[in-house]
DNA sequence: GAGGCTATCTATAAATC
DNA sequence: TGATTTATAGATAGCCT
């Protein structure tokens, strides 16, 4: 017997509260059914008790009505976890986008490369052929500075080993009489031990 | 007044379905409502009218509600029309693995094209040297090939064009007096309508 | 926990406004 | 549409097994 309406309250007696969810779940998850049937509606319940344990009612599947539910609700909550669907999508366009220019850029180096020319047009081949001979020229020259650079450090050296030369000949108090190590150029001073005059072999 | 137990099965007359679904629907989510509070349990339920419509209760957050679900039943469901975390960073690593290989081809087309080989060593540029002539060398071989193939196919056509005006010649029983519309080569032979004798232009 | 009982409370079908 | 009414079907609190 009921004793006047109860209060929509949580049941602080353990056992009560039991007996009235395993009473009151079956009953909601029946009138779910019912609902879903009779108004041919689209119905979800998904309750979890105390204790963790999940008691579900779909009228159809529930992963769809959930998905729907998502959908008008704007979505935001799968996003929370997981990434959406949107933001995939991005990232894989991005990734096409990318692909691409993978391609173009190898399709150039393998143009740039002499290779795969044998379907291009005579116009094409010019155009790569001018492009190549840029490149080499450019190639060249940077070379050739880079030579020049090279000599121009060595006569530097040249000239501060010379100096230095000098230097020490002063101190020494006497005519040079060698070169510094690791010089291998030649030098228009005669340092060679000999006999007889200097200058008499040239 | 209930007039005896009704079936549960959908409500063919539309107004009273309507007005079913409007009352039970509420009374439902009371229901879900009153169970929550009662018995300290999570409940959410989810109701799509037939229009389309949504109707929800959740007792707490729905989404940690779907969230529990979907990890309750091992899910499954929110891996399938959600790309998981792990997808999304398999996804970007391979971005990552693109935008380096973009890089590296930049790097060697700008080479190429003669670029930015400011900072190339000697041996490096030499390298370079010996590839971009490489591919002069591929270029202009494949040039003079299709050079070669043009002419080849014009002396063909030539040689088609004279046999075809000495077989028209031989049909009309006369010299032969003109050349197949299209051809640009000078003959051997005069065409011209001229004023005295042939051959003393020459 | 699950099921049954029963007195009540609650939900609601149908009609009416 | 929506609100109210009313009679009744259905749900359930408390108690027991």
């Amino acid at each position: 017997m009921v004793r006047g309406k109860i209060q929509i309250k949580k049941i602080e007696n353990t056992t009560s509260r039991q007996v009235t969810f395993s009473k009151r779940r079956s009953g909601l998850l029946k009138k779910a059914h019912e609902l879903s049937v009779l108004c041919d509606a689209q119905v979800a319940a998904i309750i979890f008790s105390q204790k963790g344990r999940l008691y579900d009612f779909a009228s159809s599947d529930i992963q769809k009505t959930i998905k729907r539910y998502a959908e008008y609700k704007g979505e935001y909550f799968v996003a929370e976890s997981h990434p959406t669907e949107q933001y995939v999508q991005g990232l894989k366009k991005e990734m096409v986008t990318m692909v691409e220019k993978i391609e173009m850029l190898e399709v150039h180096n393998q143009k740039l490369m002499g290779k795969s020319v044998a379907f291009c047009s005579l116009k094409e081949l010019q155009e790569i052929a001018t492009q190549i001979e840029k490149s080499l020229h450019i190639v060249r020259s940077r070379k050739a500075k880079l030579y020049e650079d090279e000599v121009e450090k060595l006569k530097a050296k040249e000239r501060e080993l010379k100096d230095e030369r000098v230097r020490l000949s002063g101190r020494v108090g006497e005519e040079p009489s060698g070169m510094p190590s690791g010089s291998k150029e030649k030098e228009d001073v005669e340092t060679d031990l000999s006999i007889g005059f200097p200058k008499s072999r040239s």
